[in-house]
RNA sequence: GCCCUCGUGGUCUAGCGGUUAGGACAUCGCCCUUUCAAGGCGGCGGCAGGAGUUCGACUCUCCUCGAGGGCACCA
């Protein structure tokens, strides 16, 4: 048997964090098992699956490294593969549950229902499909189609009572149901839609989909799938349900924690390979202690076994510390492509001068992102916040200033090495040393406590902006002195 | 309310009846006699609780508690 495995988005934008984890769960699972990767639109929700939002979650899909072999822009023996585009196959299999009285015809409308619904609610009565149905008289029927021109009855599968029905789940092993928990529940919607746990399942049975890994959200509807494809004689899949990712918080990832989506982290300078990285280990272990994993790497090691039941709370610390770690990997060339790639502007200095900088800078890069941070004082006037003047302050700098300004005039040899030189010389001069020489040249020069270190920062400045910048440091604590 | 799932340090995890409970992120300290950062070394910190079963339970069973999810003409 050959495994076929299907990411299935509702395409409504950026693809979230959770969602992406599913998709290489299954990408995985796919390419270790030598299998196929479908990947389908479950575009049902007209109102927000639009043509941009397809856009992006393809983007978002593509730059994660996932790729598939079947299924939306590739076609395939079981195509379409938008879920509206097969409307008709949803009506052929509505006709035989309803032949077969496995479902029914409603004429109530939408609003009709809630109504109906809230009433029950406040009286603390059950609600459900089944009584209306049993009590629908003619005269309905002939009102509905009168008064609701163009909307069809709503189709109501019929739920047997008290059968034993069982998901059998690769990460939870058997978890049993009884159909008494359920009632009729609505397929079609009178506007000739289905619902999401009908179209699914003819989806999943016609594709020939042999494992269905998705979020836990969706174990409890199972049943509900699983008696469609029983009362079509489908074949069950097998499931695998995993766990949700979590906010730091503990409840569900959204949007009032901050970054949620794929593309967030791709403009925060985040690198694919590090998203893919941590993902996959949000939970999933290869049971090692290793941490760093090829994409390669993941695939031959990924299995379902290892796919951990409990929750994971994402923790962007520890992503951020892989990110830099692949960044501190890359050749600066191969660096700045990336950066250009989320719009980070190169174009104020030579490829050559920048190739230079992020060479010594890359072990300070946490993301792409970074790069803005560490170039920006060489673009900007050096001003002295407050706090970063008292600090230098205290440090009684002037004459090591002064000293170091000379001694960096006469310097004759522009180099990285000979700026350091220049640094160890004056503080020999002047009996100063380690933090107390080092850490007034940085305030003074930079107007900031942190960045590159302070000798490199000094020879990509250039010796008389280096000059300029000393005076300017030295004006400013004469001036209340 | 009913149903389902889960529960190892702050976080991600290894462990599948006998371990000084291992690793990583974060945090703290030290070192790198040259700063911040990076790096190296080290410290703090954990089996949710209670009953069983067993010579012996993080590991097996039950209960409690806690967390999350589902019960839509959303997906």
């Amino acid at each position: 048997m050959t495994v076929r495995v299907r990411y299935a988005p509702s395409p409504t934008g950026h693809i979230h964090i959770g969602n992406a984890r599913s998709a290489l769960f299954n990408y995985l699972f796919a390419r270790h098992n030598n299998g196929t990767m479908i990947l389908r639109l479950d575009d049902t929700d007209r109102k927000r699956s639009t043509d941009e939002a397809i856009q992006s979650m393809i983007e978002d899909i593509k730059w994660l490294g996932i790729d598939w072999d079947e299924g939306y822009l590739k076609g395939g023996p079981y195509g379409p593969y938008r879920q509206t585009e097969r409307m008709d196959i949803y009506d052929r299999y509505i006709d035989i549950l309803l032949k077969e009285e496995k479902a029914y015809e409603l004429y109530y409308s939408e609003e009709e229902i809630k109504e109906i619904r809230n009433e029950y609610v406040k009286q603390n009565k059950k609600f459900s499909y089944r009584y209306l149905k049993e009590t629908e008289t003619e005269e309905r029927r002939r009102a509905f189609k009168e008064n609701n021109k163009g909307l069809l009855p709503a189709v109501v599968f019929k739920v047997e009572a008290n059968k034993e029905i069982v998901v059998n789940d690769l990460v939870r092993g058997n978890v049993k149901f009884n159909s008494s928990e359920f009632s009729d529940f609505v397929i079609r919607r009178t506007n000739g839609i289905p619902v999401y746990n009908y179209a699914t399942v003819i989806d999943d049975a016609l594709m020939k989909i042999t494992h269905i890994i998705r979020a836990e959200e969706h174990l409890s509807n199972t049943p509900k799938q699983l008696f469609i494809y029983d009362a079509l004689n489908f074949p069950h899949p097998l499931f695998a349900h995993v766990s949700l990712i979590l906010a730091p918080d503990r409840s569900k990832l959204s949007k009032r924690h901050g970054a949620t989506s794929v593309g967030q982290y791709r403009d925060m300078g985040y690198l694919p390979e590090a998203l893919f990285n941590y993902l996959a280990l949000l939970g999933w272990s290869p049971k090692d202690n290793r941490e760093f994993f090829t994409k390669e790497e993941l695939i031959s090691l990924f299995t379902l076994e290892n796919v951990n039941k409990a929750p994971a709370v994402f923790d962007i610390n520890k992503l951020t510390w892989m990110n830099h770690h692949y960044i501190e990997n890359l050749s600066s060339g191969e660096i700045i492509k990336r950066a250009e790639l989320i719009g980070i502007d190169f174009s104020k200095k030579t490829k050559e001068w920048w190739v230079e900088l992020i060479d010594v800078a890359k072990e300070h890069l946490n993301t792409l992102k970074d790069i803005e941070k560490i170039a920006a004082p060489f673009f900007e006037e050096l001003t002295f916040e407050s706090d970063v003047l008292d600090e230098l302050k205290t440090y009684q700098p002037v004459e090591l200033l002064k000293k170091f300004k000379e001694n960096i005039a006469s310097l004759t040899e522009w180099s990285m090495q000979n700026t350091l030189k220049t640094i160890r010389q004056t503080g020999k001069e002047l009996k100063i040393k380690g933090r107390n020489l080092y850490y007034p040249l940085r305030l003074a020069i930079t107007g900031s406590r942190a960045g590159l270190e302070i000798h490199e920062f000094i020879y990509f400045i250039g010796k008389e902006d280096t000059i300029k910048r000393l005076d300017k440091a030295i004006k400013e604590l004469m001036k209340d002195a």
